[in-house]
DNA sequence: ACTTATGCTGGACGGATATCCAGTATTGAA
DNA sequence: TTCAATACTGGATATCCGTCCAGCATAAGT
């Protein structure tokens, strides 16, 4: 790992410290307000260095775009705030799932109409560090009443994972989107259903699988 | 509180999820893509609006600067509250509840020795607004399989409620916690377990009750 | 029929922003 | 000295972005 010269240092933590406190990744131009350089190609060069030694990313091109990149045992926490901690859990963050009722055809992104509400819930719980592909899906219908999902339940899927046998996965399935388990027998891979009134689903082609079921919640009624 | 209409808070759920999951506010250009707008006016129109309503402001002219106001719903769950978390729900609070692996006889307060972690939920999700005496409870044994509840499932529990016939209930019996039907029967109360390898208990002197359950999470393992 | 609220299209303008180019100054190593 | 790396200035540009204007469509209430 490169290292950093103090000064880049010190925009790293300014740019840490703003996006903490204001939730806001600042500007080049606010970078180079607040250090009093006369051009923003200060801010930027200094930006630059730090992405091609790997600390940040960012959207070429976008405004605020800049994202720290998380190192593992990097400890410096400097400045935080974290005095505010009560019985809430240390070094968690909540993020917020979008739900659906129901999820059309066509490609993933297509949702918007059937949005139902979101979920606020910690990444722990969670088990996964969410994309923004990770959705929830209220289960209609009992056929997965053997893995006990039941309906009114809300799954939470991740897209674009690679499912494993066994895995409980969104499936699209005439342009629906059921719940099934993915098993893969003897190299084949098919859809089971946890519930013998439902057939098991055996593609013709190809399985398109919208996402891996990684938790469930379930209020009571 | 002025209220939001479905649409309104479709674009303020997808602000948030961006935010949780990305840490970066979508422009409006953004936000019409995901919905599919052809005009970015059409977002503008929607964010205008929950700015008029007071759930977003943003610094004027500033490239993705839309924040998100925190509005608790002003009860006091003192205790609960992470105030270390990034984006609040709005109408909402996100709460922390502890997780117990068992719960020792007793008074229901001396449970800090068994505490195994905590669970970060909005309390829309969760279903109720939970009080100082809300818990989770790690469920052990396969002993409500019949309500699709299973080992290794986190029930949250509502203590001091009065249950009612059909709900899951935490009980104390024989000085440990189990998870069972509560039932009202020709005015008798027993506890039936929803598995048939397990016997009902009818209770010879008092229900030992020690909460309704309102909500499971389930994590894939 | 008339109005109002909501939701969206299409186009346009000006400021904000990231990025590039050229140049200067300082420091430290070869 | 010479060279390279670091730090910064000043200016320019293409694009990104918030915002405004005008208009259309639908639905609900009066």
């Amino acid at each position: 790992m490169k290292e950093l010269t103090r000064r880049q240092k010190q925009i790293l933590d300014f740019i840490q410290h703003r996006q903490s406190i204001e939730k806001l990744t600042p500007t080049l131009r606010e970078i180079a307000a607040h250090f009093r350089f006369h051009s923003p190609n200060a801010a930027l060069a200094h930006v630059q260095a730090l992405r091609s030694k790997g600390f940040l990313k960012n959207l070429p091109g976008r405004a605020r775009s800049l994202q720290i990149i998380e190192r593992g045992s990097g400890g410096s926490v400097s400045w935080a705030r974290d005095s505010s901690v009560r019985a809430g859990k240390l070094n968690s963050q909540v993020v917020s799932v979008p739900v659906y009722g129901a999820i059309p055809a066509g490609r993933p992104a297509d949702r918007t109409q059937e949005q139902e509400g979101c979920i606020l819930m910690d990444i722990d719980t969670l088990g996964i560090k969410p994309t923004a592909r990770t959705f929830g899906l209220k289960v209609k219908g009992d056929s997965m009443i053997g893995k006990s999902i039941v309906d009114g339940d809300t799954v939470i899927i991740e897209h674009g994972v690679q499912p494993r046998s066994g895995d409980v996965v969104a499936a699209l399935i005439d342009g629906q989107v059921t719940l099934k388990t993915f098993v893969l027998q003897q190299g084949k891979a098919y859809l089971r259903a946890e519930n013998p009134r439902y057939p098991n689903l055996i593609p013709q082609e190809e399985l398109q699988i919208q996402g891996v079921m990684v938790a469930l919640v379930r209020r009571r009624r």
